[in-house]
DNA sequence: ATCTCGACTTGACGCTGTCAAGCGATTCGG
DNA sequence: CCGAATCGCTTGACAGCGTCAAGTCGAGAT
């Protein structure tokens, strides 16, 4: 092996040439081999220390959830500090993350390619859902609606479907068949909605 | 091979047997040979009918496509008929076709398993998505309201997004674990939102 | 009668995930 | 200080996969 190996680093330099092949191939195409190649290890070291290749997609996904996670605390902050809605600016931000890293963010919600059950994933899942339902918990009001629940996650299913409908090509072909049309038409939407939401909240 | 064949019906078992499979084991799972044991034929024939996976994965999913219009079109004429809101019903339709064909629906949808440009499966995703459409426009008035269009996306968005968190385990995590739980929540959320929408359009 | 063509089959190729076994260095108990 | 156990990783094998080239064989056209 032509690199220097500071202990343990085997696995990281898997964690990333796995995160390179995830970007370069998409999720469907990352192999436990290929990943070895670009890492310089053995056909079998991924398996060492990832138990099979839905372990090692999961160590990704996890990370890609706390990636999301900070993209939205970043989003949630940035709009309070100059007064603008959080809500919406948390949509577009879910929205933005989506469309930048793609394969990331199909694996991250790929339950078969994923071990599932797999405790930091879930919490990683868990603080990124938390961001949205504090933030409709917030526009409702301190007045506890018990319908924010409820919107919070009608507005998720709102940012993850146009976020699904873009990677799938369908909103591409309703748009001019552009690509980058398609994801400009999801960012409108979300902006649609958002105020849609707003109007109905101040009843 | 012990069957009776009536000529050209190798192609509609094969047809059969990946629907099977697809059932049973899920998208990822189908596989050419599998599919072929299953309809008893060579573990070429597939190929030779449909050209690659992705060929047969194509016919199958736009069957899927043909049987989603179908089930919109009914929910949309039952609605009617009975003189209830047909927005929300067709995404009532939309959502339960979902739930209960998840390996189909998702199928449907997972670009990268399918050949995207493949003009059958077009044609059969625009005709589907006619209906939402129509029932948009048909919500907002005559009026040719210049929000339809987008709000008809948006409302796509919402129960393609619905589907999707039921299908990838997300929704079961929040509401209990309890993936029946995780269903009739989404059903739910199509009404929240559906009365959501009216309330905009009779402004 | 031959020619062709479509519907398959047969056999091979390289790639894949997974598993059992091995190997060298480090750590640790006696 | 020495043997044993553990860790990190490799080697080699296995079956299943998608795909491709070549072959078989019957039916319909010339």
């Amino acid at each position: 092996m032509e690199q220097i190996s500071p202990a343990g680093s085997a696995r990281d330099a898997l964690l990333r040439a796995a995160n390179e092949e995830l970007i370069e191939k998409g999720h469907a195409a990352v192999s436990l081999r290929a990943v070895a190649r670009r890492a310089g290890v053995s056909h079998a070291a991924p398996a060492h220390f990832f138990g099979d290749r839905a372990g090692m997609l999961t160590a990704v996904a996890t990370e890609g959830f706390a990636a999301l996670s900070r993209a939205l605390e970043d989003a949630a902050r940035h709009a309070t500090d100059s007064g603008r809605p959080v809500l919406e600016a948390l949509g577009r931000g879910y929205v933005d993350f989506g469309l930048e890293h793609p394969a990331l963010m199909e694996l991250m919600f790929r339950r078969s390619e994923l071990n599932p059950d797999d405790a930091g994933l879930i919490e990683a899942q868990r603080s990124a859902l938390g961001c949205i339902r504090a933030a409709v918990a917030d526009l409702a009001g301190a007045d506890a609606d018990p319908d924010a629940e409820e919107w919070s996650l009608v507005s998720w299913a709102v940012v993850h479907g146009l976020v699904s409908l873009v990677h799938e090509g369908v909103l591409a072909r309703v748009s001019e068949n552009d690509p980058d049309a398609a994801a400009d038409l999801a960012r409108r939407l979300v902006a649609v909605y958002g105020e849609g939401l707003a109007s109905i909240a101040r009843r």
